[in-house]
DNA sequence: TTGACATATTGATGGCTGTCGATATATAAT
DNA sequence: ATTATATATCGACAGCCATCAATATGTCAA
């Protein structure tokens, strides 16, 4: 149970968040479809550099994409986002209860 | 309320993680003291690796020491690396409930 | 087709950092 | 004091990656 697709391994979704730049991105585009252009106006770097990151983001299953007449609008997965992040949690918490059995 | 000492950077706190060596020293100390022999042991790495580190934990708030002899013990900090967590999901949640007023 | 606009890709570069060997510091034992 | 053990610090190096300028690709308008 609980078993998406692919989840990221922690390692790897820490890498994908060590970044300014792109945790701002993550954070615009949370809850709304954002184009490339309105997130290049929000950030101060480069159009190129905003669409490195979306390839990262996009490469891990972390947003999603959506083309529009000639521009593309970006959306967070935030269920997979929340996911990783528990997953991080867990890692640093004792596991009593993982659904096996002699819980204590 | 809530305010420790001083909370890592979200940011910050992913460049911590974002590394597979820092994550296994981290859970390697979750909830026991560890030395730092031991942890090399465990890991494949270095000492001075295994320091280098720990002094990054360290500086970041995210692990205590202990000094016993001539060795040291190290144990993580399991409320700071929780909060840090919380910070994170909480930056990719949106925010209905901060207690301020102007709720949307 | 031509031109304007939006995004993606390529190539190059500079900075950061994880790693190690060598060494320093500190403590315990003989 | 000397030696052995445990950890920390230093210096150097290699690999990674965020960034940009230039260019390519794709789309709409005229």
């Amino acid at each position: 149970m609980m078993i998406d697709e692919f989840a990221l391994d922690t390692v790897d979704f820490a890498k994908i968040l060590a970044d300014q730049t792109r945790q701002e991105i993550m954070a615009l585009c949370c809850c709304r479809w954002v184009s490339v252009g309105e997130l290049q106006g929000q950030l101060g770097v480069s159009q190129p550099t905003v669409s490195h990151h979306l390839s990262v983001l996009r490469s891990a299953g972390l947003v999603l994409a959506r083309t529009e007449g000639r521009q593309v609008f970006y959306r967070l997965r935030q269920e997979q986002v929340l996911a990783c992040c528990e997953s991080l949690a867990d890692r640093f918490n004792p596991a009593p209860g993982t659904g096996a059995a002699g819980e204590k």
